[in-house]
DNA sequence: CGTCGGTCGTAC
DNA sequence: GACGTACGACCGACGT
């Protein structure tokens, strides 16, 4: 087999990648678009070729022998950027990582080095793949090199050559000498550029052969620039040819492709916050220092038990049969009480040849008293779901004071994952054994299966990294004001969000099944009328096709594309607006209307309403919003429809139990209730003071009408600029939310920012601190790192300085219903009250009451909602109860 | 057959 | 390009 070297143009790359990917930087604002853009071109490289031999060039710093022969070369090009040169060490040490050479020589380009090793490497035997996706290497085509180019995925050969220009690689330069080069700043003739030059070469060969015959060049002005720039010309040949004769060696063994230095690039990799390429190079556990063991008989258990007792504070984490915590079986147990220490309590393990194991039941019992007792401080990483699984076990965890998840969020809630892996990549110095390394590739075997040994590797390593996380985040908590919120309100959420899961909600699956039943009626109606509106059946839930039947077919005009690729959009808005004009967006509308209740809500809540008891048991993420939010899902219980009349059909399928009450509190314009606070602003003060119509008042001052003049409609226009101004929005925002001139719009913020001018102050205080900062946070001192606020791309820093605004708004809110669901449950446990939370959406809490609790609870939820937290105006909540959801509001 | 990005729509 | 935060259904392209 013949040997392939790659030379990679490393330089070229870095341009390439850096203009490719703009505005990325780490969390601390190192700019990383070009390392990123430049490792992953690499990677691509080694695992779509594989190849055996590879070098990687730069061009030199400074001038090189071009520069000496003409002094513009290159002159036109601005200088590097500061946030490009920044990136190069960086990313020489990256191919380092490869162990890659990396070759630069001082007064030459890449490209002479490339040049030169071809040819030697070619004459050695080798076959050569010159990675680059410059025109400039044509020349260098020969029938043992070519081109590649890893990001177009295009390969060039000489027959490539040949056809497209029909030259040979060799006239390249006499062809480029004499059209020049604007982007190297290489003269060339004047008046002739690419076409001509090629035309010049194909009829007459090399430029030496033009000139011979010069004379027989008919057109006056051609041949007047010819003659005169010729010295010119022959000047940019020279440029223009890459040297094939630097003194360089080739030494084939030199770039013999070998294993990547993993603990290398891991740790550039983790520095950089390139997760998913630290994936791919992690560094091994060093699993000799580790004491794992498994516990596998009483006497073993009795001694573990004893050692968890006495320790000041242990890490546990359980193996299961599911992700799912309402379902999942205990396959066994692991604790770790030192750092480098774990152990493994199978008792679940099920599979041929398996070892002897202890018992459930006995474990469970053995482990009851010290799990319960709340003086054995518990460390763990997703507490939850381990909680819900042994109380739906009869053991009720106390004593748990440290959840790693919930710490990496708080210390960046940004990140798109808080697993474990995740986190011992981002805080230690290695890599964690992937699930899949010990399921032995296959996805889908459950752990019950997995022998007992490499199960006990695996747990025994969960606990023992939680336990040494616990250690390396605390303090860090600490440093960055996070402990309180972690201790006051994070945690102590913990029990309160899983009694909520675990009780669930109680849905009427009759209603639902009368609900999805009338919607199916309905489709299909609306199918068949939308099939004859639009003269043939198509796939009414594809927009693409959609799209194609009412702008191809119909040639209704086109009102906006879609942001990315397909084309036309066919939006709501859109839909609207082509309304008047033809039957078939109205029917489209009402399809997606139905379609969506009935696939997202009403079947939805079907399937995963509990056989039995008709409960719907969502979960809450506490790590997934980057402002403090909970988030929900299967189901989201966030956003169940409330504003159309059919989406209250589907609000008042979801009841209390058996003859009691759903009651629901929600806060009364909390969001602008705490800018009124953060602002200070008099206005807003004192329309919450004085418990005004908050929008009415609004449209007052920015509409300049006395307050009993406010229309519905002026109303209306004003809660949209409150809105507004929670979210950033622009003039063009909200011209085409109220369907204004942007003119007028403008007028409206500007009013509203001359009568609000503490609001004004606000905005401009709170950005100009997170630029100093790079962060912004809440009332609470939870914090969202912001590296993008400094961005020198207009878009992305403005939408940073718009987060930077809506995020304390928003997450401060978020910080107090927390604050209120815990001290809500605590104060119905207090006084041993049977009701219970249900729901949090955002500003509201759903209770389950029985009736002869309702006056109490009303009572007791709206005053710990409204004494959360002392503002500078009150907070204030509304109470309302029904037999259920939708009548409760 | 699974994954993933794109589009759309629901909530606060 | 233009209004913040979520989840999820469906489509269609793409890879195994």
């Amino acid at each position: 087999m013949k040997k392939t070297l790659y030379l990679i143009d490393g330089t070229a790359y870095i341009y390439r990648a850096y203009h490719a990917i703009r505005g990325l930087s780490n969390s601390k604002g190192f700019p990383t678009n070009a390392v990123l853009g430049f490792s992953k071109m690499l990677i691509k490289l080694i695992e779509d070729k594989k190849p055996a031999y590879v070098g990687m060039f730069f061009d030199a710093k400074g001038k090189t022998f071009r520069h000496e022969i003409y002094e513009k070369y290159k002159a036109n090009r601005p200088p590097m950027p500061e946030d490009m040169g920044l990136q190069i060490p960086y990313i020489k040490k990256i191919t380092q990582g490869f162990n890659i050479p990396v070759i630069e020589m001082t007064g030459y380009e890449a490209d002479d080095l490339i040049g030169t090793l071809a040819g030697m490497a070619e004459k050695a035997g080798f076959s050569v793949v010159m990675v680059t996706g410059d025109k400039d290497f044509l020349q260098l085509v020969t029938d043992k090199a070519i081109l590649w180019d890893p990001m177009k995925e295009k390969t060039i050969d000489i027959n490539a050559v040949r056809e497209k220009f029909g030259i040979e690689p060799r006239q390249m330069l006499d062809m480029m000498g004499l059209s020049g080069d604007t982007s190297d700043n290489i003269p060339g003739v004047p008046g002739i550029g690419q076409k001509t030059a090629l035309s010049l070469i194909q009829k007459f060969g090399t430029m030496d052969q033009v000139y011979e015959q010069v004379h027989t060049i008919t057109k006056k002005k051609q041949h007047e620039n010819l003659v005169n720039y010729k010295d010119q010309a022959l000047l940019s040949r020279e440029l223009v040819t890459i040297n094939t004769t630097v003194p360089l060696e080739f030494k084939p063994d030199d770039f013999r492709l070998q294993e990547p230095d993993t603990a290398k690039l891991s740790k550039l990799f983790r520095e950089l916050e390139f997760s998913q390429l630290q994936k791919k190079f992690p560094e091994p556990a060093d699993l000799s220092k580790k004491n794992y063991k498994s516990v596998h008989d009483s006497e073993e258990l009795s001694e573990l038990v004893r050692r968890l007792e006495s320790s000041d504070i242990f890490s546990f984490d359980t193996e299961t049969t599911s992700h799912n915590p309402m379902k999942a079986e205990i396959v066994g147990l692991s604790f770790s009480i030192r750092p480098d220490e774990g152990f493994y309590i199978p008792c679940g393990h099920f599979y041929l040849g398996m070892p002897e194991q202890l018992e459930l039941s006995p474990v469970l019992e053995s482990l009851k008293p010290v799990l319960e007792n709340p003086d054995n401080r518990k460390i763990g990483q997703n507490v939850k779901y381990d909680w819900m699984v042994l109380a739906r076990h009869g053991i009720h965890l106390r004593g748990v004071v440290f959840d790693t998840m919930l710490a990496s969020y708080l210390l960046n809630p940004s990140k798109r994952a808080h697993n474990l892996d995740q986190i011992a990549l981002d805080f230690l110095d290695h890599a964690k054994i992937s699930y899949e390394e010990v399921t032995g590739r296959d996805k889908k075997a459950l752990f019950s299966q997995i022998p007992v040994e490499s199960a006990t590797t695996y747990a025994c390593e969960d606990a023992d990294i939680a336990l040494i996380i616990c250690n390396v985040l605390t303090p860090k908590l600490e440093a960055l004001g996070l402990t309180e919120l972690m201790e006051k309100a994070e945690m102590p959420l913990v029990p309160v969000l899983m009694k909520m899961e675990m009780r669930g909600i109680c849905v009427d699956k009759d209603r639902l099944r009368e609900l999805s039943k009338s919607f199916a009626h309905q489709l299909e109606k609306i199918e068949e009328q939308i099939y004859s509106a639009a003269g043939e059946s198509f796939n009414i839930k594809s927009s693409q096709q959609l799209g194609h039947i009412l702008f191809d077919k119909l040639g209704l005009p086109v009102q906006k594309k879609t942001k990315k690729k397909t084309g036309y959009s066919t939006d709501v808005e859109v839909l609207t607006s082509l309304a008047v004009q033809h039957e078939l967006p109205a029917l489209v509308l009402r399809h997606r209307t139905l379609a969506k209740l009935k696939s997202t809500y009403t079947d939805a809540l079907l399937k995963l309403a509990d056989k039995k008891t008709g409960r719907i048991h969502t979960s809450y993420n506490q790590t997934v919003t980057v402002t403090g939010r909970l988030s929900s899902s299967d189901p989201n219980l966030q956003n169940i429809p409330i504003r159309d009349e059919e989406g209250k059909e589907i609000r008042s399928a979801f009841i209390p139990q058996e003859g009691w009450l759903l009651l629901s509190a929600d806060y009364s314009q909390i969001e602008l209730r705490i800018l009124a606070h953060c602002s200070d602003d008099e206005i807003l003060l004192q329309s919450f003071m004085e418990d005004e119509d908050i929008h009415a008042r609004t449209a007052s001052e920015v509409f300049q009408v006395p307050p009993d003049a406010v229309s519905q409609e002026l109303r209306r226009q004003a809660k949209a600029i409150n809105f507004g101004i929670i979210y950033g929005m622009s003039a063009f925002g909200l011209a085409k939310e109220l369907g204004i001139s942007r003119k007028m719009a403008k007028t409206c913020i500007d009013n509203y920012f001359a009568r609000y001018s503490g609001v004004r102050r606000f905005i401009d205080r709170t950005i100009e601190e997170a630029r100093e900062t790079r962060q912004t946070s809440t009332l609470m001192g939870r914090i969202r790192m912001l590296p993008e606020i400094r961005s020198s791309n207009s878009n992305i820093r403005k939408f940073a300085e718009r987060t930077a605004v809506n995020t304390p708004i928003q997450g401060t809110a978020a910080d107090f219903i927390k604050l209120a669901m815990i001290r809500a449950d605590d104060e119905l446990e207090k006084q041993k009250l049977q009701s219970a939370m249900l729901l949090s959406v955002h500003d509201e809490l759903v209770f389950e009451v029985p009736p002869d609790e309702l006056d109490i609870v009303q009572h007791l939820v709206k005053e710990v909602m409204e004494g959360v937290w002392k503002l500078r105006i009150p907070l204030k909540v509304n109470v309302g109860y029904g037999k259920n959801w939708a009548e409760a509001h």
